[in-house]
DNA sequence: TTCTAAAGTTGTAATGATTACAATTTATCC
DNA sequence: GGATAAATTGTAATCATTACAACTTTAGAA
């Protein structure tokens, strides 16, 4: 068992969570995909190759026990499935309409204060952008030269 | 024909929205609970009253053409059921956890300039709170109080 | 007004992420 | 080591949403 399995461990213990061999390889999933932001799908899939027999009730079933233990936070910025990421700093999520590739961002939420809301008790901020990432904005732009360049070649035939 | 379904009329028209029962329905129910922000179950149950045979696909579709229009917003503030409210000024949601209602509250969202995107292209940005809303607070402090005094009444007995 | 093509409506079946549940296995504590 | 509560597993169910094809209606042209 290597150190870093020892800290695993060790995480598991500060919130009062068993130990499973699963629970360890799930938490070590999202420690090695900090920025993906990986669905339960996509843990599925990545560590059946691991764990034999790994049943998706178990990623679910885990992933809801990180969330309650303040472990893990859900990422809901889809309407389909669910994301996953360590609890960490707050932060904003944007998500390309494009390629769903999503990046975090540094935002001061805290600073956001309503006013409206004094009654209220928050406990939760989210802040969601949607739009175009960068590679996506290129391969656009790229896309529309080659119809321009496509129509001006027409045109100088004629 | 009454003033306010001519006002409904011009909308669809200006949308490039062909006419049709159904949408005017649709839409007449949106103008008339612009804040419950409701889901297209609830419109469909309250729709089939007056338009018998009306199809679930109908709303979804309709919703989904508002949308691409421009007419109407998704609110998915919930991984559940997608929420939908007529195009208004932007503006941030709050859900409460317990009993599911829905505030809105203003905030300048376009004030949130993030220098980490700038290479993005951010076309949405929603800001979702969750929490508790007075009347549930206050339930549950009513609650707490009452447990408080039956351990009170307990010790005093004894 | 009548005709026609495109768009809207409907019912049913399919999809897909997530949950419910009961049997089996495992971790933790004494 | 044994008891007990908790975790894991496989399967079936749930439920919002979508796919699809037949039918109907709208809007514009003739
Ligand atoms: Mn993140
Ligand atoms: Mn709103
Ligand atoms: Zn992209
Ligand atoms: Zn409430």
């Amino acid at each position: 068992m290597n150190s870093s399995s020892e800290y695993l461990i060790k995480k598991l213990s500060q919130k009062s969570l068993r130990f499973s061999f699963q629970r360890m390889k799930i938490l070590e999933y999202l420690y090695q995909h900090e920025s993906s932001h990986p669905d339960a799908e996509e843990i599925y899939e990545s560590l059946s190759n691991i764990i034999p027999g790994l049943s998706k009730t178990t990623i679910y079933n885990t992933l809801h026990s990180f969330v309650n233990a303040g472990l893990v936070q859900a990422v809901d910025i889809e309407n389909s499935e669910t994301r996953y990421e360590l609890s960490a700093s707050r932060h904003g999520h944007f998500i390309c309409k494009q390629c769903g590739v999503i990046h975090d961002f540094d935002i001061d939420i805290d600073m956001i204060v309503v006013k409206e809301l004094a009654q209220f008790q928050v406990e939760e901020k989210d802040v969601y952008f949607r739009g175009l990432c960068p590679n996506c904005i290129r391969i656009q732009n790229e896309t529309t030269n080659t119809i321009k360049n496509k129509k001006k070649e027409a045109q100088d035939e004629s």
